[in-house]
DNA sequence: CATGAATGAGGGTTCATTCAT
DNA sequence: CATGAATGAACCCTCATTCAT
C-alpha cells in the first residue's frame, strides 16, 4: 500500500492519534473484562472484585473507573460479552436446522457442552447464579419461539411453556454448577437435555434419539473473551501449582 | 438423706436458675435467627449481614458473637432450623401416602406451596441460591429413595435418577425465585410438579392427575421460625410503607 | 477428737460456715493466681489476659471481678506472691552467711538458678520486663545494704553503688530472658554472677572463687504458687503435644 | 536519535511526575514514622498504636495501611530507621579510634549520651524493652569483634564474652529506662560504662581513665527521624502543659 | 487518559466490665 | 458469692471512590 493509497482510505494524518488511542482503549477494556471474568469465576459475583481485577489486569485503580463505574456495570459487561459470544457460536451451529425439536435439543446441548469444555465459563455462570438469568441465558432469546413452533407441529405435548422455561433455566443453572465443580461424564449434557425433552412431553425413546447425534465443534475465535480468559486462567492456575 | 436434711444443706433447691437462664438464652437465639432470616431474605446469602441482623434484633454487636461466630455459622443455623421445620411439616403431610409417585408429587407440591404461602421463606431460599442446595433442600433426604421405589414399580420410566435430582433442584431454585419475586398463579406449583413428573417419564395425563388432588393444610406452629419471622417481616414491611 | 474437744478448740458451731467460705475463697484466689501466672508467662504482661485466665481457672467471667478488678491488680498480686516466695527461699539459703560478698554472690546465684529450674518463673519474669523491676526483684530489698557492707570491708572497690544496682537489675532481666528462651548451660548463672562481682571491682580470680561453691537446694513447698503453677503448666504443655 | 526526534516522540519528557510522587510518598512515610516513634515511646511497644499514630499524623486510617500492614511492621520500620541513624552517628564518632578498648568505651558512651540528649529516643528504647534487642541495639553489630580484639591485646581479662554481651544488653536497657524516666546526672552514662569495663576485667582506674575523655558531639541531621520526631514531641508536650 | 496515593465508611472481632438471677 | 449473658467501646482491616499530578 503506497502512502497515497493510505491517504485515500484513511481520513487524514492527524486522525492517526485518535485511532491509536481508541485501539489502546479497547485493548485495555478487554484486559479488564478478561480479568473480571476470571475473578468473578473465582469469588462469585457477590463481592469485592475490583482490587483483584485491577491487580490481575495490571492496571491502576484509578484507570478502572475510566471504564466501569460499579461492580454491577462490570458484571453486566462481562455477561453481555459472553452472552453475545455464546449466542453467536450456538446460532452458527443450529441456525440451519429445520426441525424445531432438533434445533432446541441441539442448542441446549451446545450450551452445556460449551460450558463443559470451558471450565472458566462454567464457573463464571455458576457463580453468577440467578443474577444473570434473564440477560445472559442465551436460551431465552430463541427458545420461546422454537418451543412454540415445536408444539404447533405436535413434536411437544400441549404443556404450558412458561413453566418449561423456568425448568430449563433452573436446570441449566444447577447443571452448570455441577460441571463447574468437577468431573462430569462426557454425555452428562446430553442426558440432561433428553430429560428436558421429556419434560416437554416427548417419549423417552424420541428424546434419546434427538440427543444422540454428533454435535458440530464449537470453537470460540482466538480473540474472543471466552478463549482469551480461558487461556489466561489456565496459565495462572498451572502457575499456582 | 431426708428432705429436711436436704433443705438444710442445699440452699432451697433453686435449680430453676439454670433453667430460666437457658430459656433466656434460647429466646435470644431465636430473636437472632428471626432477624437473620429476614436480613438474608433481603440481602441474599452472600454478604455482610451481621450489622443488620444486630440492628434488627435490637441487640449489641458484642452479643451476637455470644451466639454465632461467623456469617456462615449463622446461615447454617437458619438453614438447619428452616430445613427441620419444613421437613417436619411435609413429612406430616405425605408420610402416610403409600403410592411413591403420589408421595413424590405431593411432597414437591407441599414444598412449593409452602414457599408460596410464606414469601419470606421464598425470598430466603431464592437468596440462598446454590449455597444451601445440599443441606436444606428438604427434597434430598427422601427423594432418592422415593424415586427409586417409583421406578421399580414402573410408575416412572427407566431414566437416570441423578439427572432428575439435578433438574428438580434447579427447577426448585428458579421456581422459588419466581415465587419470591412476584405474583404467581395459585396452581403454578402444581404445574411445575406435573412437568417434573413428565421429566420422570410419566404421561401428560397421569402427571396432571397426580398433581390435581387437594393438598392438606401446612400450618407452621406459632412458635416456629417460619411463623415468627414471617410475622415480624410482615409487620416491618407494612411499617415501611 | 471428740465432739467435746472440737467445741473447745473451735469458736462455735456457727462459725463453721464463714470459715468454710473463707477457705473456698482462698482456694479460688489461688486458682486464679496460678492461671494468671501461666497466662502472663505465655502472652506477656501487656495484654488481654482475663479471658484466658478465667478459662484456665475454669471460673466464670463475673467471678473474676470478685477477686481482682484490673489486669494490673492481677499482675501485682502474682508479682507480690512470687516475690515473697522467692525472697523466703533465698533468705533461707543465704541468711546465715556472714561474709557479705559471699552472701551477695550466693543470693544472686540462687535467684538465677531458681529461674533456671522453674522455666515458668523465668518466662513470667522475662515477660514482665521492666514492669516489675522495683517490687518483685527480690534483690533490691537486701542488696543495697549487703553491697555497702561489702564495700566497707574492702571486698568491693569504691564504686558508685546505684550504678551497680542498675546493672544488676538489667543483667538479671536479660539473663532470665535467655534462660526463659532456651538451653543455657548449667553454670551460666554462676558465670553471670562472677561477671557482676567484677563489676563491683573484684579480681577475676576472687569472683570465680566466690561463685563456684556448692549451692543449697532451693525447694518451693508443694503449696506455693511457684510449685503449683509450674506443675499445672507442665501438665498442660505435655498435653498439648 | 536526536534530541529533536526525542521531543517529537515522547510527550515532553515529564518524568518529573513519578519523582514528585515518590517524594510525596516518602514524606508521608516519614510523617508516619515520626508519629509512630512518639506513640511507641508513650505507650510502649506491645500494643495498639495504629489509631493513635493515625491521629498524630493527621492521616486517615485507610492511608496507614498503604504504608504498613501491621503493628510489627511499623515497629520494625521505626527500629530499623533509628538503628541506622544511631549506628551512623556513632560510627562517625568512633570509627577512627584505633585502640579497641577505647573504641568500645567511647561507642557505649556515645550510645547512652545520645539517649540522654534525646529523651524521646530513650523512652522509645525503654518501651521497646526486650523486643528490639537483637536488631536495633547498635551495639551488637560491632561489639563482639571489638571485645575480642581487646581481649587479644590483653586490655580485657580472659572472661566469657557471651556473658558480657548479655550484661551489656541488660544494662543498656535498664539504664536507658532510667534515663527515660527522669533526671540523671550528666556523667551517669560514663559511670555505667566504667562499670562495664570493670565487668570486662579492667582495673578501676583504667576504666575510669577510658571513660573520662571528652566526647565528640553527636548531632543528628535536621531531616533525621531522631531530630524530627524529637522536635515534634517537644512541641506537643509543651502544648499539653 | 493513566497513575496511585488519600480517604472514609463499613464490616468483623475481641475484650473489660456490669448486672440480673 | 458464682454465674454467664449483655453491653459498648475499641481495634483491625478492606474497599469503593476521588483527585492531584
Amino acid at each position: 500500500m503506497t502512502s497515497l493509497a493510505k491517504n485515500l482510505t484513511m481520513p487524514a494524518v492527524n486522525d492517526h492519534r485518535p485511532r491509536v488511542a481508541a485501539e489502546r482503549r479497547e485493548r485495555m477494556r478487554r484486559r479488564l473484562l478478561e480479568s473480571a471474568m476470571i475473578v468473578f469465576a473465582d469469588k462469585g459475583v457477590g463481592a469485592s472484585v475490583i482490587p483483584e481485577v485491577v491487580a490481575a489486569a495490571e492496571v491502576s485503580q484509578g484507570s478502572f473507573y475510566n471504564y466501569f463505574r460499579t461492580n454491577e456495570e462490570l458484571l453486566a459487561a462481562v455477561g453481555d460479552e459472553l452472552s453475545g459470544e455464546m449466542v453467536a457460536l450456538i446460532e452458527a451451529a443450529v441456525g440451519d436446522i429445520e426441525d424445531p425439536a432438533l434445533r432446541v435439543a441441539t442448542g441446549m446441548r451446545c450450551y452445556l457442552h460449551l460450558a463443559r469444555s470451558n471450565r472458566l465459563l462454567a464457573r463464571f455462570l455458576a457463580g453468577a447464579g440467578l443474577h444473570l438469568l434473564d440477560q445472559q441465558n442465551a436460551a431465552f432469546r430463541y427458545l420461546p419461539a422454537d418451543l412454540a413452533e415445536g408444539q404447533n407441529r405436535g413434536d411437544f405435548a400441549d404443556v404450558p411453556l412458561e413453566i418449561i422455561l423456568d425448568i430449563v433455566a433452573g436446570s441449566g443453572l444447577v447443571v452448570i454448577d455441577r460441571i463447574a465443580r468437577g468431573r462430569t461424564p462426557k454425555d452428562y449434557p446430553d442426558k440432561v437435555v433428553a430429560a428436558l425433552l421429556r419434560t416437554l412431553g416427548m417419549k423417552v425413546a424420541d428424546a434419546e434419539r434427538l440427543t444422540s447425534q454428533a454435535l458440530p465443534k464449537l470453537k470460540p475465535t482466538a480473540d474472543s473473551l471466552l478463549a482469551r480468559a480461558q487461556a489466561r486462567a489456565t496459565v495462572q492456575s498451572s502457575a499456582d501449582t
